[in-house]
RNA sequence: CCGCCUCGUGAACA
């Protein structure tokens, strides 16, 4: 009967989607004929989730009704197609949209369209496929603008290569276009993952220089560096920038350093960073609880994991997949698979859809469990859910 | 005039 209940999950944010249709339906009965931006509303649904014959489906609908497509509308597919890592496929978007040129040309490909694709190749890790994008930019008369570089940047944030951010800044600047607080602070993410973070620190200093003021997300950034492992003098250090900078520590900031001590299964270090920050009035939301959970997972105390899943509900904070996961594999490790059952039916039966991720620690704790029949079963039953066990 | 589409910080040792 544990396999009925594994077998609830999937249809969950793929009702809501449904349940968009009949709105639209509805619509339709009303007289009212949807037009390109209701169009795309529903089809971003759809891309977001990956799911592109559903958007593409729509999107013919919508030219079935005599609608033209909007450059919003395509741009909204090569979003798609990204999502799902074939940024070839937008790129053929793209050069339909340039092929249909012409007088009557309600989607021309703009900024966000190149913008769209380079995030996609960059996503895909094909940087030069980016970069080429950008000149293609250039070439069809389209004007980068510094969301363009940002997107590029943030793929070069993520191989480490700062000098290549560096390098990117001065372009900008040449194309007259002003560097934005996100690159800066991408730039520093970048400077903190490569082991610098006192650049992050000076760079942030020298802000001003260029009309900017430092802000708690790159403040937020330097946190995370000097959190992992915890250095309290430079952490204390960094609170001193805030309050210098005039910013209060958020949300984030304290999750940043709870989530230190709870990786390391100090929760009581994190339970004490969560009172100073309730203290701060600043409210926790899905994220700090999650990772107080975290804290009390990971030293085996899952009761009182459980008492901070209520803590969420009282206060009106539904916790997500990555919270019942954490609680669901504490059970698992500790061999008790009633209660990791016990949380999994919670979890579903508040509309939570578990992901694979869910499934393989409950197969893993079942056959740890000596108990590999109830192993195959969910897998049987992933297979049924078309979920792919890896 | 308005509604849809792109960029940086915190949680699952992916």
């Amino acid at each position: 009967l544990e396999c009925y209940t594994v077998a609830i999950g999937v249809l969950i944010t793929e009702s809501q989607m449904r349940r968009a249709k009949i709105l639209v339906s509805e619509m339709e009965a009303d007289g009212l004929v949807p037009d390109c931006v209701c169009y795309n509303t529903l089809i971003n649904g759809w891309c977001e989730m990956g799911h592109m014959k559903e958007a593409v489906f729509l999107f013919e609908e919508m030219k079935m009704k005599n609608r033209q497509p909007t450059t919003a509308v395509y741009n909204t597919l090569i979003k798609g197609y990204g999502i799902i890592g074939r940024p070839d496929e937008g790129t053929r978007v793209l050069e339909h949209m340039t092929m249909m040129g012409g007088n009557n040309n309600t989607a021309k490909p703009n900024t966000r369209t190149f913008n769209m694709l380079i995030n996609s190749w960059c996503k895909s890790k094909s940087i030069d496929q980016a970069r080429r994008m950008l000149g293609l930019m250039w070439s069809a008369g389209v004007k980068p603008d510094v969301v363009t570089y940002n997107t590029l940047a943030t793929a070069y944030a993520d191989l480490g290569r700062f000098e290549d951010i560096e390098n990117l800044i001065v372009e900008m600047k040449n194309s007259y276009l002003k560097p934005n607080r996100r690159t800066y602070g991408i730039l520093i993410r970048c400077y903190c993952q490569e082991g610098m973070p006192e650049e992050g620190v000076e760079l942030l200093e020298n802000l001003k220089f260029e009309g900017l003021s430092p802000d708690l997300v790159a403040l937020n950034t330097l946190m995370k560096a000097y959190t992992q492992p915890f250095d309290p003098v430079q952490v204390e250090k960094v609170f001193e920038l805030m309050r210098k900078y005039g910013v209060k520590p958020d949300v984030a900031t304290y999750s940043t350093i709870m989530n230190s001590w709870s990786s390391v299964g100090n929760v009581e270090e994190a339970r004490m960073a969560f009172r100073k920050m309730e203290e701060e009035k600043v409210k926790a939301d899905v994220m700090a609880y999650g990772i107080l959970v975290k804290g009390y997972v990971r030293s085996g105390r899952l009761k009182e994991a459980e008492c901070v899943l209520e803590e969420m509900r009282d206060n009106g904070v539904r916790a997500n997949v990555v919270v019942y996961t954490n609680v669901i594999a504490g059970w698992c490790s500790q061999g008790d698979m009633k209660e990791a059952i016990r949380m999994f039916k919670t979890m579903v039966a508040s509309g939570v859809q578990p992901t694979s991720y869910t499934y393989h620690k409950l197969i893993w704790g079942f056959s740890e469990a000596r108990q590999p029949h109830i192993a195959q079963d969910i897998l049987d039953a992933m297979n049924k859910q078309g979920i792919t066990p890896d």
